[in-house]
Order: C-alpha cells, then sequence, then structure tokens
DNA sequence: TTGTCAATAAATATCGATATTTTCTGTAGG
DNA sequence: CCTACAGAAAATATCGATATTTATTGACAA
C-alpha cells in the first residue's frame, strides 16, 4: 500500500489517520465552517481510498464537527454566534457540575495529577500553539478527572474541542485581550488543591466567561 | 439493486436501513450488551454490504451504542449497573436544567404540543410496546423542546434511548412494578402547563428515580 | 424574460475482491 | 506443565470499479 509515511513506523489504520487529521482540520479552521465535504477532493488529500474517509467523517459526526445528510453526503459544522454562546454556557454548567464532583471525590493522586499537568503547561508557555493547546485541554481535564462520570466527562470534553474550533475561527480577528490568563489558571488550580469548591468553580466560570465575552464579540 | 423490499416503496439509503435496525436491535436487546459485531455476520442478517454496514457502525458510536476498537472492530456498548446509574444522574440534572429552561421559554404553541404529545401517548395504552415507547419519548422530548438548546435536547435524547435500552435489558426479570405511571405523567404535565418549575421537575425527577430504583435493583 | 423539463455532469453510495491484521491452535523447547 | 512461537484461520480494513442519486445546464414554450 501507498502511504506517505516511507520512514517505515506507522502503526494506525487510515481510517484513524483520516479521523485524525480532518478532525484538526476542522478545529483549526483549515475546513471552514459549513464547507461541503466532497469524498474526492478529501480523498486526494489525504491520498486513501473513499472508504476510510466517509468511515472517517461518519465518526467526526460524534463529535459534531461533521454533519452528515443522507444522500447527499457531508459537511463541517455550521459555526455562527448563537451556536458559540450555547456551546459556552452548556460548558459553564457541565464543568461546574464536573468540578465539583471531582473535589468531592479528591484524591491525592487526582491532586498530584493536577499539579503535574499545570506546570507542564506553563513550561509550554514559549513553544508553539498546538503544544501549549495539547496541554491545555490535558490540565482542564484532569480537573475534571475524579467526576465519577465517564459520560459527563465525555461531553465536556466534546465541548472543550467544540470551545477551541471558535477560538481559532475568531482569531483570524487579531485583537487579542491582554488578560492575566496564566494567573486565572493558578486561581483555578488552587482553589482545587485547596478542595474549596466555591473557588476554584468560580475561577473556572470566571475564566471561560471571559474568554467568551470576547469571542462572542469578534463573532459578529 | 435487491432489497428485501420489493412492494416498491423506498427512498432511503442502505446505510440508513442498516443504521435504524441496528440501532433498534441493540436497543430492545436483540443484540446482547458487549457482544462482538462481525462485519460478516451483520452483512448477512441486513443482507447489504460492507460499506454500509461499517458507516451505520460508525454512526451508531455518536450515540453511545457502539464503541469502536481500531483494527479490531466493533462492539455492543456494555451493560452494567455502574454505567445505568450514571445515565441516571446525569438524565436527572440534564432533564432537569432543560425543563426549567423550557418552562422559562413557554409559549403557547409549546404548551399545547405537550397537551397533545400526552394525549396521544394515553391513545397507545393499549397498542403494542414499540407504539407506546415512541409516543412516550415524544412527550418527554416535548417536555424539554423550549429549552432553547439543540444541544442540550441532543444529550438528553441520548440519554433517553441508553435508558430505555437498559429497560429493555432488564425487562427480562418479569417482576414489573405496579405503580401508576400514567398519575405520574399527568403530574409533570400539569406542573409544565402552569408553569410552575418545581412542581413539574420535581414530578420529573421523582418519574425517573422510581423507575431507575426498580430497575437498578434486577441490574445486580 | 421566466419557468419547466430533459439531458448531462458531478458526486454519493454501494459492491465485490484483496491486502492486512488479529486471533486461534497446536507443537516444540524450557 | 507451562511458555513461546510459527502457521493457519478468521476477521477487519481498504481498494478500485459501478450503480444511484443529486445538481447543473441549456433549450424550448408560455
Amino acid at each position: 500500500m501507498n502511504m506517505i509515511d516511507d520512514t517505515g513506523g506507522k502503526e494506525t489504520s487510515a481510517t484513524r489517520t483520516a479521523y485524525l487529521t480532518l478532525r484538526d482540520m476542522i478545529l483549526t479552521g483549515a475546513l471552514p465552517a459549513g464547507q461541503k465535504l466532497k469524498i474526492e477532493k478529501l480523498r486526494g488529500m489525504l491520498n486513501t481510498g473513499a472508504s476510510p474517509v466517509r468511515e472517517a467523517l461518519s465518526l467526526l459526526t460524534s463529535d459534531m464537527l461533521v454533519e452528515r445528510i443522507d444522500q447527499r453526503g457531508f459537511r463541517a459544522a455550521p459555526a455562527n454566534k448563537a451556536n458559540f454562546e450555547e456551546i459556552l454556557a452548556l460548558r459553564c454548567t457541565l464543568e461546574d457540575l464536573a468540578l465539583r464532583q471531582s473535589i468531592k471525590n479528591a484524591t491525592p493522586a487526582w491532586e498530584e495529577q493536577l499539579v503535574l499537568s499545570h506546570h507542564r503547561m506553563k513550561k509550554t508557555k514559549g513553544k508553539d500553539t498546538a503544544t501549549f493547546e495539547e496541554a491545555h485541554k490535558t490540565f482542564h481535564m484532569a480537573l475534571l478527572a475524579k467526576s465519577g462520570s465517564p459520560m459527563l466527562e465525555r461531553f465536556c470534553a466534546q465541548l472543550y474541542d467544540l470551545n477551541i474550533r471558535y477560538r481559532n475561527i475568531a482569531s483570524h480577528n487579531k485583537t487579542y485581550p491582554r488578560r492575566d490568563v496564566s494567573a486565572e489558571h493558578d486561581d483555578i488550580l488552587d482553589g482545587a488543591v485547596e478542595r474549596d469548591a466555591e473557588r476554584a468553580s468560580a475561577s473556572l466560570l470566571n475564566h471561560y466567561r471571559l474568554t467568551g465575552e470576547y469571542l462572542s464579540r469578534s463573532l459578529e
């Protein structure tokens, strides 16, 4: 089979590769919201067959990143202000819930994982965006990791990604707000480590709403 | 092409047919929880090709009814007590939220749709289970229809189906509880129509928890 | 001009055949 | 007696080729 990877070391299926690539392209905006996703074209980009592409797109449906219309193909999920605000509101509700439960179920291991992922996130400060984004997500998910409800965590992760997508879409407008995001993260961490649900939750929601308000404005 | 439907009137794709059939089989328990879903076998059952089957299974992943493990196929989502209780808890949280928002956004049209779907549900009392179940779901979803958040409604619908699945799985144990489900529905409806969020929500959660407790016991 | 409809072009959906990978099984070595 | 491993069998994943469906175009009649 002919995959670009002639360095020898690939271990994953064509479907998975296509899934990850397409996912990334939609999240970063390389594939614009609402755009028709034609199999032939994607098949060319990823140089793979039609079946893996179709399957990857079907899978992306779960993440609400792709819409499927029977008999007339796939398209990148649309993006608009209302949808963004819906995501933000849901996220606040669900993460608040998950965070409080996590604090209730807190263990030393959880706490240490928190400190660790927070530290690692800080270390990525200078590096490229993708590296930071990954560490950032890891930190936020670590906060929820003891909610005791895998499904709730899954919902949160899904909403997190959708939110990132809007961040990427909006970041074309260059005016970026210069607030102290790092301090906000510290607050959340401190609240969680001290098992102070009120403080942790307030910091978290504040963190989301500040970004949210800014993004919302750039989506007019 | 050779589809069983020789009455002439089919309008839907093979993938969609496969999706609906498989979905139903998993929800009713015809395909037991945790079971390996072999393409060849399913291809035989549905007499269709491998592609529609694969695609249907990928789609069912969204509904958390099927698990996909890269390179080693699909299986029906597992079922156990912990998962059931997780679903129940999430459902209570999310539907409570959605119902309160719906009442806040209530309109005459919503109210009338509620009365209508409730009436229709009552009329299915004697008929077969499938007919009742459909009307029952319609009524419950109508309650949430004005939440203002399509994604929230989608989550609720998803959880609703997962719950039904457990009902079907557990119903093998014949001892069915004889409570007045009809009265419970009336309570919810009354609360909603009178825009009494407290009452409606309390009735709804009571309704879920009563069934939940029973089901939980039969899942030992 | 404008709307309708057939012919054409494009894209999706599906099939059947292989290539790849995983799982199973029995055997030889420790 | 168990463990590791080669070979066979089974199942998944993928390809390339068609059948079907939807979208487009352009001619013709109102």
